[in-house]
DNA sequence: TTCTTACTTAACCGGAGGGTTGAATGAGGA
DNA sequence: TCCTCATTCAACCCTCCGGTTAAGTAAGAA
């Protein structure tokens, strides 16, 4: 499942404010790798290589469609990590049966997007 | 409350895997300096700076008592860390609104709500 | 006081991380 | 074909990180 190699590289790669803020972006959508990088004061570059990290942990995947490679989230890949940090049960934490079901009515009720 | 230099620290606290295996340990029980360093490989020097990491990012404190330096756990600071990545678990877009209202009914209250 | 225990600090080392610039690759468009 | 756009690669810089050893500090024991 998820050996301490995946939580280095997941960890590592969320340490990151960039990294964090992009993974925010792609949240709202897909993104070709240069509109990720537009708001960014910082050369392309160093968002590839921020690209290459979130990749390589798994906290996104890359497709190359022509010459437009496009980034999407993989969210699922944060789910070992968290499951780890829940492990710490001595605080009260986001309840993942809870967010779950917070899901499904969400996604059930309003905005059935989810094919 | 939880602000972009705490989740750096704390994600970049997270991503060794002694400094993982040692907030495992603490799990069990408060622990001394040189008890901590006990099972690990590595020079007591070493512990000391990984100690100083998690303390820095929160994770743990550390209480002087006589000669010995307690080291307990401080699992509360990782529940932010552990809202952010909760907001990764969706992949359509979710109401926003109801989700925060989501962490504060999770979070707000110290009983679960989970029923 | 002196010795020992429990840590931390200092100096150092090798390697990885985050950034740069500039060249290279690869796919459309004219 | 030639040009442009999208992206990566390569080389380099500087800083931080994880480890070492050795010396320093602080507190209890003798």
């Amino acid at each position: 499942m998820t050996d301490r190699a995946d939580l280095d590289t997941v960890f590592a790669a969320l340490a990151d404010p960039t990294r964090r803020a992009i993974l925010t972006m792609l949240l709202e959508d897909d993104m070709a790798v240069t509109d990720v990088a537009e708001p960014f004061e910082m050369s392309l570059a160093a968002i590839s290589k921020h690209l290459t990290i979130l990749t390589r942990a798994g906290l996104i995947a890359q497709e190359k469609r022509g010459r437009v490679k496009w980034c999407k989230l993989q969210p699922d890949a944060l789910r070992g990590a968290s499951v780890w940090m829940q492990g710490f049960g001595q605080f009260e934490p986001v309840n993942l049966d809870a967010f779950e079901r917070f899901l499904a009515s969400e996604l059930g009720g309003e905005d059935e997007t989810r094919e």
